[in-house]
DNA sequence: AACTATTTATAAGA
DNA sequence: TTCTTATAAATAGTT
């Protein structure tokens, strides 16, 4: 007998990124496993409706929801007044602008767009430019890379198309060059979770758009936390 | 001493819905931060990226992610072809095509994406009346429900536009009713997690897409269960 | 993949 | 609520 006990059983470890790979990985099998499973049972338990996602290191995606992935993420991202209407509010506002306004507002669009996708990169830089943000372009932040691009071919050939007809009618204008005052943007949803009530919530004009600095600028940490921190809202039910 | 002990210390509870409602709210707050601290901590021992969304009975919600949600949204949902590019496709296929026919695709559209926000209700009776479900329905399936509200307001709002210039150009078409065709979908993304190669990446045209009909209708169960069930690809790592 | 010996999470009770 | 306590569960290191 003696003191020889067959291992030292679970042992502490520090909370930091694990150095052994192969332990590592085990360690993260196991751990998602045992992720999953408390997700399943709080929804079994409390009825709670909940998505997660997980990324391994090596790029394999887990993911697990109740009812289903798809719906929670779809409220959740409705939460956050999307305000994706924004883009019909683009065009509702030139519903009966000229032709030459609508091209206008589709470069407008096609601009915002290109800076959205660049936001990550060229945000600290534009905010040493232009410390305005403007609410009407945080919608874009609502689709994924994706769908943007999607997005943006086809307003780019939506103008092309308004261009086609806009030469048969003979009213082209002259203002294909994009608008210099579209920079900056809200930063990755720099909303609170707190439904904002959407501020303009008819048809806008542009030039009503480019006065309406609603949100701080670069204001994080609402309701996700950027790795750890708190997280969601302070009520407990 | 004798037998007394202060409690009985944590009981084995059943894996049910929990019918003590108040017993329930500890509970959810109690798991529901165990849960947001093991999803932490896979992050920091693994490096892994999570993404947590949970709604509470009371539709109070709460997430976390890292690097943050939306990032690990935007990635797990891209995963899947969204193929939102129809919707580009829809229009560069028309890009050199008469105003009638622009009108036209608007239409189908339209009607396109109303099938798909009724897809639940209708999706039974839909199929009784026709077997053909299309591939290029799918990546509505890939906006919430938000951005289809106002993607096809804006796309009433270009029609009108349209109709509008059609007017002018005086060579407007007849085709304002929607097409008959137009109905049935893929259902809530019945796509494998196996990235389908996008079968049909160059212009499309119509008469295509209406022969197209890609996928299983009503093929659920990929990487997410409806509750309980497995979770993500067989690999562990 | 199993197996312990521990650490952690948590159901009840205060 | 928040804290305590005893016990159930999860899991780090081994085999």
């Amino acid at each position: 007998m003696s003191s020889g006990k067959k291992t030292r059983g679970r042992q502490k470890i520090e909370m930091k990124k694990m150095s052994n790979e192969s332990n590592l990985q085990v360690t993260f099998a196991k751990r998602r496993s045992g992720l999953f499973k408390k997700a399943s049972e709080l929804c079994t338990l409390c009825g709670a409706y909940v998505a997660l996602i997980i990324f391994s290191p090596s790029e394999k995606v887990f993911s697990f929801g109740h009812p289903n992935v798809e719906t929670v993420i779809d409220r959740f991202l409705s939460q956050i007044p999307p305000q994706n209407d924004d883009i019909m509010q683009y065009i509702e506002a030139y519903r009966n602008a000229s032709v030459r306004e609508l091209n206008y507002i589709l470069t407008c669009m096609k601009a915002a767009l290109d800076i959205d996708k660049n936001r990550a990169n060229e945000l600290s830089q534009l905010r040493k430019n232009n410390e305005a943000h403007f609410w009407w372009t945080c919608p874009f932040d609502r689709m994924n890379m994706v769908q943007l691009g999607s997005f943006k071919k086809a307003l780019e050939d939506l103008q092309k198309l308004v261009a086609h007809y806009t030469d048969r009618v003979e009213i082209q204008g002259t203002s294909t060059q994009p608008l210099p005052l579209l920079v900056g943007n809200g930063s990755s949803s720099n909303m609170s979770f707190e439904h904002q009530p959407n501020p303009q919530q008819d048809s806008i004009f542009l030039a009503q758009f480019l006065q309406n600095p609603m949100f701080q600028p670069l204001s994080f940490g609402f309701n996700n936390m950027g790795g750890e921190g708190g997280h969601g809202p302070h009520g407990f039910f």
